[in-house]
DNA sequence: GCAAGACATTGATCGTTGTCAATATATGTT
DNA sequence: AACATATATTGACAACGATCAATGTCTTGC
């Protein structure tokens, strides 16, 4: 059965609307710049980093590394958490299992 | 360690080469139209389709059916065999278990 | 309150891609 | 050989997206 709160898979027959909700979380990670990001707070201390860690090491402007971050965020695959000044972003790690299971 | 044979994974740091690689693979995956056309191949008896059998439930026409058929082989993630005038394709599994496997 | 620093947003540009109509190619049939 | 059918390719167009420079917003420290 298909919930709302997890991604249809391809084992269960995928109607157009499915298929639209599962491409865009894709869309999320099929992007260079983005899995070096997830592939950098992977390796994070603690899991997570701030914007500012994230530029030299992808070689992209800040705005690009803000733009890139919050696409991740909104696919619900970051969280994001305010700390002063600064920004520092997480991996949901069950929503990415979520998206892994999907093409099972 | 990283070989050619399957691809990078998160876990281990990714540099742009090889974020480059996993994204063209997933960017294969990551379109509605690719979504819907593996379901159905994982749907269909024996698990494979011909062109002319994926059309009418996709709702595209045959050419872009088989734009999107062939974007999927090129990513190694169908395999495609001609029988007289058909040409059937098939997901190739293993592939796809280790694309998901990817995301882990 | 003001300056500085961290991050987000806006606007613009340029390459990419999904789609179809038209056409080409290939295979089987009569 | 001629024809019908299945699939692939080409060409064109519109929509999307990655990127950066410039600017805006918010928080902290003086």
């Amino acid at each position: 059965m298909t919930t709302d709160c997890c991604p249809a898979d391809l084992a269960s027959p995928l109607d157009r609307a499915g298929a639209e909700r599962l491409a865009r979380l894709l869309k999320a990670v099929a992007d260079p710049a983005r899995l070096q990001l997830l592939s950098l707070l992977k390796a994070s201390p603690g899991g997570e980093a701030c914007v500012c860690d994230l530029t030299a090491p992808t070689g992209l402007s800040q705005p690009t590394v803000s733009h890139h971050l919050k696409v991740l965020a909104e696919a619900g695959l970051l969280n994001r958490e305010q700390r002063g000044t600064w920004a520092w972003y997480s991996i949901d790690t069950q929503r990415l299992a979520e998206l892994s299971a999907v093409l099972q």
